[in-house]
Parts: C-alpha cells; structure tokens; sequence
DNA sequence: CTGTTAGCGCCTTCAG
DNA sequence: CTGAAGGCGCTAACAG
C-alpha cells in the first residue's frame, strides 16, 4: 500500500510534488520534465494507486453515483442499471447497486447513499411517499436525484431540482394500435390485468384515445387469472375468444401477457397471426423466442438508464439546467412475426375449438 | 452537513465522546445515559450522517465489495448480483458495480477497487489472463477475491486465497439424462453449437458420460445456424429430425437453444413432448412462458452470487478459512411441460413433415 | 466518565 | 518550481 509519502522520499521531493503531478496538473503548475518522470516511474514501480476516499474526503466531492431500484431480477431494471453503468463508467464515475424492498428499505439506503457522500443517486421506482422524503433528505444535502418513473410528483424546485426520465407509454400504446389498424384489424381488444401502476394508466389511455380516433370500438377485458397456470389461460381464452364476434387482434400490456395469449390462441386452434394478431409490450428478450416471435412495442430501458445517468452527471458537473429537467423517451414498435394482416371478414365468424385442457 | 464537531460543541462535550456515543460503544465504555441521550437527540435534529468516507480513511477499512462482471444485461449475471446485493446489504455492506468489456476495463475496474480501498471484490467469468492478474494485484493489496466462474487455474494460495463458486454443470445434465431415460427415452441427442467456455465443456461430458453409463448410442449434432432465422432453425431441423430414427428426446446446452428446437420441432409437425421431448438448461425466464413450458435444468445463479459475497465477506471479517474455499453448487431440474415419456416405438418411425418454410 | 493528542492520506493555499 | 503548514471528518489510544 505505497503513499504519496513514500514515493516523496524515495524520489526525494515534497509530497505536495508528488499530488501536483499524480493529479495531471504537472504542467499547468509547471514540473521540471525530469522530476515528473522519476515521480511517475516510482509510482509505477511501487504500484502506487491513488486512495480516492481520502481524496473525497479532501475534497469534499466524489466521482460515485448511486442507483438504487427494487430488483435487478427484471429485465427492465437490469437493463436500466446497465445503460447507467454504460454512461457512468465512461465519465469516469463509479456506480454503487443498491436494492430496496418496500419504502424502508428505500429510506435506508437513501441514508447510505449521503453517508458515503454519493455524487448523486438515481431511484428507480420508488413509492411516492418514500419519494418525496428521499427529495427532501437528498435536497438537503446538496445531492442531485434523477428518477425513472412515471411518478408526476411535484417535488419543488428550489434545492436541487429532480431529474425524471420516462418511456411514452401512451404513444407506444398508440404505435400498437395503429400498427393493427393499417393492417386491417376492426376488433382490437386489450387485455388488462389489474391497473399496477401509473404507466398501466397510460398505456390504456393510449389504447383507448387511438382506438377512439379511429373510430373503432374499443374493448378491454379485465381478467384476473394466473397465465401460468392452464386454469387461468382456459379462463381468459373464453372470455377473449368464447364470442362470436372475437377479436381479429389482441394488445396485451406487457410482453409476459403476451406470452399467456399466445397460448391462450393455440390452443383454442386459433393461428397466429393469421387468424388473430397478438402484440405485448416492453420488448422483452423473452418475446424474440416465443413462437411466432412478438411483436412488441419496446420501452428504452437501456437509454433510460443512460439519460438519467447523463443528465445526473452533468448536474453533479454544473453542466445541466438549474430548473427540473424531464425527458420522455420514445417507445419503439418492433415487428415481427405475432402480428399480420386481418383475416377476411367471412372467416371472422369461425368459431375457434374451446377445448378445457390444453390451454 | 453536519459534523461531528457541530454536534459537540451544540450539546457541550468532546467530540470523541460523540464519536463513542454514535458508534454504538456508549456503554462499552462508559457514558452518563443522560449525555448519550442529548446527543443522540442533536444528532437526529441536526439530521447528523456519518461521513463513511473519512471513517474509511481513518481506519483502513470500508464496508463496501466490488461486483464486476461483463452485462447485467444477461439474466445470469443480473441474477448474481441480485444475491450478492441480498447478502451484502443484510450484512451492512454496499456493493459496487462495474462492468466490463474487455480484459483491458477488466484490469481497469480491478485498478478501480484497489483506489476505491474496498473490502473485496467478486468477479464473474473473467479472461483467464486477466484472472491471473487481478489475483496478483488484489492480493498485494490484501484484498480477497472471490469468483463465480468454471476456470480451474491454480493462482497460488500464499497471499490472499481465491473464493471460487461454481455450478455443478455435469451432474446438472446428468440429470436430465437420467430424466429422459426414466422417460424411457432411448435415442436422446444433444444440440451443439460451439464451445463456449468450461461449462460448455462440462455439459457435454455430462451428456456422454451418464448416456454410456445408461448405455445407449450417444449423438451430439454440431450445429452453427442462427435459430432466430427461419432458414437457421430449417438447417438445424434437418439435422435433427430428417433421419428416419429421429430423436425421441433432445437435449440443448442452453434455454435459448431450446426454444429454437421448440420451434423447430412445431415447424415439423412433431408435438412436444407427445412427439419429442425438449429439455434445455440454465433456467431462465424465458422457458416459463414457452408453449409448452420448458424443462429445463436450473443453474443457481441467485444462490452462486449469495455464497460469493457471504464467503467474501468471511474472509474480510477473518471467520474464513485462510485456504483456498471452493463450492460446487448443485444444478436441480425442473420438470415443466416439454418433456414427457417416449413415444411408443411403432410410433417412432412416423416421419415428420419437413415444410422448408415456416421454421 | 471526559478531554487531549496524534494520525489516516490527500489537497490547497502560501511563502520561499 | 518546491517545501511547509493547515485542514477534511473521523478514530484511537491515553491521560485527566
């Protein structure tokens, strides 16, 4: 563990030297060529490498972010937090991972975060109560907050302003939706499964505002059941494809519903896309191997993490806008296979094959 | 910001006796309850946060691992880190993330952990050159090493000893041999696509050695075809189920490569697992949403990064063994739908339709 | 029980 | 161009 000190001494100049040339400020200080040779040949030699805590606490600053979200278990999250590290590492950041349960977690570790004198932190899904308060402890502090979400909490500008990032949920929804419409498809239902958050809101508000647009019907099912579980497919199949005048296409809210539905269509013996169209949403990884592959309407979780990272590092520089900073992201509609042409109107009458198992 | 000092000179006491009172030693040394309480008290109304940086500095040692790993971005390793955050967290510890590229940000992340002084750092599926090196710089700087990796290099165990966590590959596709075979499979085959790394190896020998032992004709088919590409999985289903004594059971190295089969096979007019059963290996998310749900033979990742931190954090904490530790830990098969028992044999002769579209 | 002193490794004026 | 001095916030003996 070699010190600034002890290349001083081996070298035989002030360590106040040594800093000045470690630091890459030999020159704008003005280091004879030869001292500044010797001091980094030492350095090498010795296998000196800096101790950026006691820079930090010299310095009062730190080139660390947090970034802390529930679980890094879903795709969505990890890919925030792997756009975040992208950004992060490449700016000469360091991010610290940290994983919340509920809001007390939330609480703690926003306490850890100021307690290592983070740069700033990026949250990741945060209740809105637990929120507010991380604001206003981070505010205090000086420490700059950028979150991903939809929360459209007003959390006040004067201290430090938040930084928000989000997807377009409803003009990805409406992508969706006018995807089908170009292809012919009059009977568009979406399938809801409980309202999980503000984004759920949004994307059924785009559901509904295109389908209003273009004068079609609207039809949302509400269901419940489990689509893991062949009990809960059969449920949501009849409800879905038990009528006469049954869907030529069918918007899920998120890829994994898709995934169920799917399902849900072969085995009712209805083909896909041919006989009904089926499109998810979030461009999971998981839909490029279903079969036929989804088509989807894919959120920027990579660019979010990215954004927020950029944004957050250029408040923390001084370089970003003093008032709050908000920046919606664009959602992509990826078409693949699960999606198609709307069958002709004499074949919408066939009823498909409910069989009770299987589905 | 307050501090310490700020905190004593308010309530009228030394400043070590607030360092004493808010490192919890109060009573192991010797404090009035009624100074402790008024402390405490500023402390909170103050809205007092340790410095963890400068503690750091003063003591030499920090509460803080380092992750690195190539992506998040890969269910595997995002699942890795998600038990390292578990345990770290739950025993006070804060994890760094980094990722890495290349050998070259390898080395860099590895210079990043000496100057950020961390406790330890764990490193996932390093280049072995790279390996080597960490070890070497880690282990001049005391700091213990812990990998979640199939490298069987031998880096010495003077110094700092290496933690090594690894899954049981082999017994892992052991056991979905002996499922197949109890299956009353008997021309089980094996979808190569390459070597990837040791525990592609290790899945191979597994699949040859419990089908000699069962004693029945092993077939591994070399394959190289993109199965997101129609024409790929059209290649790959010629090979596999062009002969007239197809396969009543196959085996893929990974879930995704299962998925690709699953396709395949329902290109070819083959019913899984009525048919041909499917199995894959890794556990990942995806095969739950297949059609069928996949078997699979589920790899511990959660648990491998759990160990990896709780041996880690042993070691800092000197309750480890000074030797070098290493944990095979075992793969566990999860039988879904896409396996099942093997066609009667009248029935195994049935050529399927090979539609060179579609697949 | 409390205050004093020294020091962790580095940074930053400010004289020489 | 270089050295000395003081400070960042906290810990760790060791006297009072």
């Amino acid at each position: 563990m070699p010190t600034m000190e002890g290349i001083a001494k081996r070298v035989g100049v002030s360590r106040a030297t040594v800093s000045v040339i470690l630091n890459g400020r030999a020159d704008s200080v003005g280091i004879a060529a030869a001292t500044r040779q010797r001091v980094l040949a030492v350095a090498r030699e010795l296998g000196y490498q800096a101790n950026q805590l006691a820079r930090a606490v010299a310095t009062g600053r730190t080139k660390v972010i947090g970034f802390v979200g529930a679980s890094i278990r879903n795709e969505w999250t990890a890919r925030m937090e792997d756009g975040v590290l992208d950004v992060a590492q490449q700016s000469g950041y360091l991010v610290k991972a940290m994983k919340t349960r509920d809001s007390e977690t939330e609480a703690a570790m926003i306490d850890a975060a100021i307690q290592q004198r983070l740069a700033g932190v990026i949250a990741v899904a945060f209740d809105e109560a637990a929120l507010m308060k991380a604001h206003a402890v981070l505010s205090r502090h000086g420490m700059p907050l950028a979150t991903i979400d939809h929360t459209l909490l007003n959390l006040g500008r004067r201290r430090a302003p938040r930084i928000r990032v989000f997807s377009d949920d409803e003009t990805g929804m409406a992508l969706a939706v006018r995807h089908l419409v170009v292809l012919g498809h009059r009977r568009i239902t979406m399938v809801m499964k409980g309202v999980h958050s503000t984004s759920w809101v949004l994307r059924g508000k785009g559901y509904r505002d295109s389908l209003r647009d273009a004068g079609l019907p609207m039809r949302a099912i509400e269901d419940e059941s489990d689509l893991q579980d062949a009990g809960g497919r059969n449920q949501l199949g009849r409800k879905l494809f038990g009528l006469t005048d049954r869907p030529t296409a069918v918007i899920c809210p998120t890829d994994v519903i898709a995934m169920g539905v799917l399902r849900i269509a072969r085995a009712a013996g209805l083909r896909v896309p041919e006989d009904v169209s089926i499109i998810g949403f979030g461009g999971l990884d998981t839909g490029l191997y279903a079969d036929p592959a989804l088509t989807t309407v894919a959120l920027p979780f990579d660019r979010m993490g990215e954004r927020a990272a950029e944004l957050l590092i250029a408040a923390i520089e001084g370089k970003g806008r003093a008032t709050g900073v908000e920046e919606r992201l664009p959602a992509e509609l990826i078409v693949r296979e699960s999606t198609g042409p709307a069958p002709p109107s004499n074949e919408m009458v066939k009823r498909p094959s409910l069989r009770s198992s299987g589905m």
